[in-house]
DNA sequence: TGAACATATGAACAACTATTCATATGTTGT
DNA sequence: ACAACATATGAATAGTTGTTCATATGTTCA
């Protein structure tokens, strides 16, 4: 039986909108396999644009713009040393959000 | 060897390319802001695609295409009952992959 | 069988996105 | 100041994706 009257707001637990687009642009950072790779390769050391650029075997300019987008969400931040740029993951949910990704998968 | 596809799997600890791949598709199923919504409204209750579509205030054919794409990523299963078809998740994988991002928002 | 209902589907279109290429910015050592 | 290096950035492009519209499939009941 489905009861035609539910409106929007009657939905339990349901989150605003706002939220829900949120969540949404979050997954997002995760929805490329490229990020998903420079996010993996952050997970046990500091790497700079090259160290990175040289393990997924793709230009410096694909990773710089990849790592622009992931720091505007503020999953990964930087550090700067001479020259050379190092990133890391900005806090530990980004491993949990994978990790529980692949608990997922491998089943 | 300078195969192009040799140095990604040198990293330690990288999964395969195809594995990494797979997270991605994973997450591009919660990178939608309606997919997240259907399967936000589905935690409680099996609901059908008018429920759903009244729910969201969207198309029935939207929402059946979506449902159609989480359906494919095993997200979702349904049952048919006369002339109705009632979707529910298929696992509580998916709860708790929405409760983590939502950890990570509202921080 | 036919009408009403519930859902699925294909094509088309607009919006979005990841990569490439060329170039700019910023840093170090000479 | 200049050259070499490391990274950032803007524009262009190709590929992807979500919604709409029209229509098809499948079910129930009279």
């Amino acid at each position: 039986m489905h009861d035609k009257n539910h409106s929007a707001y009657e939905i339990k637990g349901m989150p605003k909108d706002e939220h829900l687009s949120d969540l949404a642009d979050l997954f997002k950072m995760f929805a490329d396999s490229t990020r998903v790779k420079i996010m993996f390769a952050l997970m046990d050391n500091e790497l700079c644009v090259m160290d990175i650029s040289g393990m997924l075997n793709m230009t410096q300019s694909a990773i710089s713009h990849q790592l622009k987008i992931l720091k505007s969400a503020n999953l990964v931040t930087n550090r700067r040393d001479g020259k050379t740029i190092y990133y890391r993951l900005s806090d530990d949910h980004v491993k949990s959000i994978i990790a529980q990704g692949f608990d997922h998968i491998l089943e």
